[in-house]
DNA sequence: GTCTATACTGGGATAGAC
DNA sequence: GTCTATCCCAGTATAGAC
């Protein structure tokens, strides 16, 4: 995964380092945020040292984006899989929010990550780190083909998919500044809001 | 305003010396971001020295700081304006988004300043800049209100509070990540997605 | 190919002269 | 009250040991 810039092929040792230091990172990260993951935190729990770390990655950046894309990655397939399962484009949208939240919900780590992650790279180092269709489409083309099937009312599936989406990132972050915060009921809740915004049939 | 720490008055100089720096900061944030926006550059555009800027403010952060809370007046006296104008509990749920989106609409610069201060103040230096009554309150309390009157049906006016300032905040991104995109349209599918999904009677 | 040592840059912060 | 000098730390670049 994730082949080198000039497609040779890399050695075990390799594969290994890079591994430990994204593991390293994933942990600092976690614990105390991007910012303060520095690189010589990084190097001292992997037991080596920073320009080790820097022969395995160019910067610092670049560990931000692997950690960024594996923990993305990940959360895409879990997507995938629920989205597939699902039998209409309101259920898929349904499966869409549960799936997000839920996983928000057992990976506090992983939120970090992401949210930090995607500001940071975004924002402050004015990187963009979007995915790469980006993600309101996803959410976009759901609510496209529910408006062809008749599934949903017309209206602007890219300002839905932007909103849906907020709205899920809003309730991702008051879990991690409230730990009363239920994220169940509250991803009951935003389907339930999305249903009634973008349903075609009544209620 | 933002009195100092002792609760010793300001001099004339010191007080034309803070807002001379906070204007310089607010360009440099507004134009670079606010990890460009250095502490030399300030220094340099203000004409005197980082140590100077040093001895005005504590540090780099409670810059950031008090040019958010700065924005984040101006946005809240506009907000409160347009609210107490609100004949009803659902005239003010569209009178806050459309006042928020207008205000992100004509001001890039604090939308950038508001985006990266909040997440970067919470996110990445830990620091909790969360407003004084939490900003979902304010909407909540409107929620709740038009839950009393009848207006709007019953559900948890905490997540729906959460929901839609996300949803605000995504438009808000995307009209800083695509120029294309239209904030008035928008605003207008948010408040209908937004009534919709809270309004008891049928929409 | 993998790594250590070391030195350089730039940003934030402090001490002390004036 | 403002500046200079200095310091520390983070990220980065290079030389070269093995």
């Amino acid at each position: 995964m994730t082949p080198t810039r000039d497609g040779r092929k890399r050695t075990f040792v390799e594969e290994a380092r890079r591994r430990q230091i994204l593991a390293c990172a994933v942990d600092l990260i976690a614990e105390h945020g991007y910012a303060n993951a520095t690189l010589a935190r990084i190097a001292e729990r992997a037991h080596i040292s920073k320009a080790a770390v820097l022969y395995h990655f160019d910067n610092k950046e670049e560990i931000l984006r692997q950690v960024l894309t594996e923990t993305l990655d990940e959360l895409t397939a879990q997507l995938a899989e629920a989205l597939s399962a699902a039998a209409s484009p309101p259920d898929a949208i349904a499966a869409y929010v549960h799936t997000l939240i839920a996983y928000m919900a057992g990976h506090p780590a992983g939120v970090r990550i992401l949210v930090e992650g995607l500001a940071s790279t975004e924002l402050v180092t004015g990187t963009n780190m979007r995915t790469q269709p980006e993600r309101w489409r996803i959410v976009a083309d759901i609510f496209a083909r529910g408006q062809q099937s008749g599934s949903f009312r017309d209206f602007d599936t890219h300002t839905a998919a932007i909103c849906l989406n907020g709205a899920i990132d809003a309730i991702a972050s008051e879990m991690l500044a409230n730990p009363d915060y239920a994220p169940l009921p509250a991803a009951e809740s935003l389907v339930d809001f999305t249903h009634r915004a973008t349903l075609a049939t009544g209620y």
